[in-house]
DNA sequence: TGTACATTCTTGTATATACAACTAATCAAT
DNA sequence: ATTGATTAGTTGTATATACAAGAATGTACA
């Protein structure tokens, strides 16, 4: 328990207590005192040992959640995260094989697949008249269960008429759209984002975390196969590439 | 003023409330309702319109801050972010010139400019024994005096021995190499980051904000000149890039 | 044996309060 | 007219408290 009552007073020091608790922790995840999957101290248990109050030690484990170095869960505890490990742009054409090739299970969930009209961004991107008919598909990839990207898809009906039929758990999108519509040439567009609500809710990270987002518009000698939208979580999935201008 | 006492208690509703207040601000921003540096209720104000506590006002509007939505500034007020220009990853490579073709103005401010020696990393980037001379030197660059781009640079000094005395804010590092070592080959990584303290204090973001950043070792038909790391505010300054594999 | 319940520890949400630190504006004294 | 102190309003830090909700463990009962 505190002793005084109240003292909402930073100890006329610099910086603020949560930070002191902050350092503590990231020293011993540094130091390698506290591994992967370690099971951090309580809220509680940490109040005591510095001395504030439970929602100040609450604060630091929080901000440090945000940054990904922490992973809470109700009722459970709070632990180290993982580091983050290194894969290649590259591959990223061909998640499934990637994921494989880690010795990691792949598996996708499709929350998305119709058929819809072309809004002016997509009628430009692939080439059509705006408002003509265009396939729409959501998918996230998952790596042993846990999501590592987001993919958001349209494609011209017009060069692959039967997308919509496909089976994306025997091949990914791009597999099926690579076999059926040699590509001769591909545009990608590589940015940082934010998570943005649904992206955050389907690869289960918070909204405004570092996301790796590319665009990418494909092409093969008919026309423009498809654009699509991918995202990869930046801290927990970190992506590279060996590009060349 | 809370009329009871006390109820730590979510209105058997789903979402918790600050949720509520975030919705309804972001339904003002994105309605247009309130734009960029419009200036957002305060947290007494909002706790009252909402009837909860000013720490669950506060949460909401703090959450915001962290997403890049809102920006905040003690004994200012809280303020409607602007929203983020969009730019060209290939013209980074002169960014001076990129942020005079915006019409805004260019500079930047030097952190560190030093000779040292090779870590293993960096002898094995530049094609250097380890242990080796190398210059070593960090760049903030500020579009309108904002932090756009935080640059790392490792220089290869058998190449380019004058590296340490030129002036910096008349050309960028990336403008005198490429005038003293015309570049034969460039190698770029690409990746999302969140920042780390150090970053974060440079581009004056938050620890854990999503970043875009860009390893990239140029060569010279004499060898390596040198290997750049360079970070850019994804939350304040978006990055494209045509990019043909 | 096995199911159901209670207990306990954890994180999550919410409130009320206090004081610190910063900013802008007001007003008084020089 | 400039300086200086005061004041009001804002965000920032910190505490104490209460209850909700999830997860694991033990215990009582069928």
């Amino acid at each position: 328990m505190r002793s005084q009552l109240s003292t909402g007073t930073p100890d006329t020091g610099s910086q603020p207590r949560y930070a002191a608790i902050k350092a503590h922790i990231r020293a011993q995840i540094e130091s390698g005192e506290w591994p992967a999957h370690f099971r951090v101290p309580s809220e509680n248990q940490l109040a005591q040992d510095f001395n504030v109050s439970r929602m100040t030690a609450r604060r630091a484990l929080s901000e440090l959640t945000d940054e990904g170095v922490l992973i809470r869960s109700q009722g459970l505890g709070t632990f180290v995260a993982e580091p983050v490990p290194a894969g290649s742009l590259l591959e990223v054409r061909n998640i499934a094989d990637e994921v494989a090739a880690r010795g990691h299970s792949y598996s996708n969930r499709i929350l998305k697949l119709e058929q819809t009209t072309a809004s002016t961004e997509v009628a430009v991107a692939l080439g059509l008249a705006e408002g003509a008919a265009v396939f729409h598909s959501i998918i996230v990839h998952l790596d042993n269960d846990l999501p590592i990207q987001f993919e958001e898809r349209y494609t011209n009906p017009t060069l692959v008429p039967e997308y919509l039929q496909q089976d994306f758990s025997a091949a990914t999108p791009n597999e099926y759209l690579t076999r059926v519509a040699p590509l001769t040439e591909v545009d990608t567009t590589v940015e940082a984002i934010g998570a943005d609500e649904s992206v955050g809710s389907a690869l289960d990270i918070k909204p405004g975390a570092a996301c790796l987002q590319i665009w990418r518009r494909t092409k093969s000698s008919a026309g423009t196969v498809s654009f699509a939208r991918l995202v990869h979580p930046g801290n927990r999935y970190r992506l590279g590439a060996q590009l060349r201008f």
